[in-house]
DNA sequence: ACGTTGACTCCTA
DNA sequence: CTAGGAGCCAACG
């Protein structure tokens, strides 16, 4: 088809990037996941400072849940995003995710994917 | 091709 | 908690 039809469209790129952003997208409601953790999804292990700078290219407009993405050590972004990490916050306790009294997010509890044991993906009955 | 940069992660102090 | 340093990797000028 003609270049016209992209008109507006943004240009499809296989890179990094992308892939992130699929992964990202993927997240389940009430779930969170790391830079680390997304990159290795992406199929870029140890790129996790890539990841973000990916999102911080994220147009505005888009829907990518970016405040789900956590570092691993549970804190937020600096402060770049969403106007500030208090705002994450309140957008993660209204997705249902529990912080500890010191701020920081049970990253355990609500990582995605849910790789602890396989556990409840064996159960069949 | 090279040097910088960065919403990372791990380590030490 | 803060402050460095090192390793890591892709995008950008």
């Amino acid at each position: 088809m003609n270049r016209s039809a992209w008109d507006g469209m943004i240009e499809i790129e296989d890179t990094f990037v992308e892939k992130v952003y699929e992964q990202v997208a993927r997240i389940p409601f009430g779930k969170i996941s790391t830079y680390g953790k997304i990159g290795e999804l992406a199929g870029y292990p140890g790129a996790a400072r890539e990841v973000g700078v990916a999102m911080s290219r994220v147009p505005e407009k888009s829907d990518l849940p970016c405040h789900r993405v956590v570092n691993k050590n549970g804190t937020l972004a600096p402060g770049h995003a969403f106007g500030g990490k208090e705002k994450q916050r309140k957008l993660l306790l209204q997705e249902g995710i529990t912080f500890r009294e010191d701020g920081l997010i049970y990253i355990e509890k609500h990582m995605w994917p849910d790789e602890s044991g396989g556990e409840q993906l064996s159960l069949f009955a």
